[in-house]
DNA sequence: AATATAAGTCAACATGGCTGACATAAAAAC
DNA sequence: GTTTTTATGTCAGCCATGTTGACTTATATT
């Protein structure tokens, strides 16, 4: 089957393996937020107040600023799930110490516990793909990651993921 | 620094380095679609145009009911999208011609100029990732995310990625 | 002939993006 | 010490894209 294409065209055949793969990232990426997507319903929130949760939870104490260059929203649609997550007492606000001006952002110990309610749900997903895959794998599949990455701040993001 | 928490502690590296591997998910899948948003602007699509274009241009001929079953949405939100499609001379309908209730659905040659046009940037943009990270990564990425497709539905989603 | 299926439509609503304009407090620069 | 910049917030309105519910039409299946 592949051998035709193989022969004939091996153009084709690569054009063909990368298509594959960008689907595969859709119907992943698809399938990864289904789980999250439950439970947030429960409460009445939806993808946008999980992605506040989870940089939160993985930052406690980052500024508005912060959270804003993340997620690339306009800080008038953060503030309205931001609100929200403040007023339902998952999120705190404090002032911070150094420059006032700020207004750092902590989970709240409800907001923990919503966190990891989601967070074990998703983690448990990739830990699953990672057995089934195996090491090696996990190691391919965090390098092609990090490789779609915007080249100008992959820097930026990886260092916010891995210095922790 | 990962000494510490080695030693002391393995089921936290572990949990940090699924969380990192979200995270790695998410702004993979933020920074890939860029690209594509860009272009889309200028026909006035959004990604829902997107995927629509995308999955008939991998699938022609397909039917309304197979792509709701790809995009997991309800057929009105398809509706908006595809109409507008056909308005606009990208998508074609036709009827079934083993059974003609069905519209089956072909991307028209400007359809297949704009499919090619946006799915170039993400093929280079992937081939870039992939030559960075090597073959053996290539497999671990498709291992993984393969992984990560809910298990009612990966061989369909598989077969329809790879049966072509 | 009755029922089920593929597809479409109308209407109303929710979520989460966006822009633009403006406000306030605190820090930084002059 | 006054001016300017920065961090954050707010009001108002728009747009894209998802939802539910009710109903229609044509065709296939039973």
């Amino acid at each position: 089957m592949a051998d035709i294409k193989t022969g004939a065209n091996p153009l084709f055949l690569r054009e063909e393996e990368l298509r594959q793969c960008i689907e595969l990232l859709f119907f992943a990426y698809r399938d990864f937020t289904a789980g999250p997507d439950e439970i947030l319903k429960e409460y009445n929130f939806g993808r946008a107040h999980h992605r506040v949760i989870h940089f939160i939870g993985r930052n406690q104490g980052m500024t508005v600023s912060e959270l804003l260059d993340i997620l690339r929203i306009t800080k008038q649609s953060l503030s309205r799930v931001l609100n929200a997550l403040v007023e339902r007492e998952i999120v705190e606000q404090r002032p911070g110490v150094v420059d006032r001006r700020q207004r750092l952002l902590y989970l709240t110990e409800e907001g923990k516990k919503l966190e990891q309610k989601i967070s074990t749900i998703q983690r448990n997903q990739v830990a699953k793909a990672f057995v089934e895959a195996g090491g090696d794998a996990v190691a391919g599949y965090r390098k092609v990651l990090s490789g779609l990455i915007n080249e100008e701040d992959r820097e930026k993001a990886l260092s916010r993921i891995l210095e922790r």
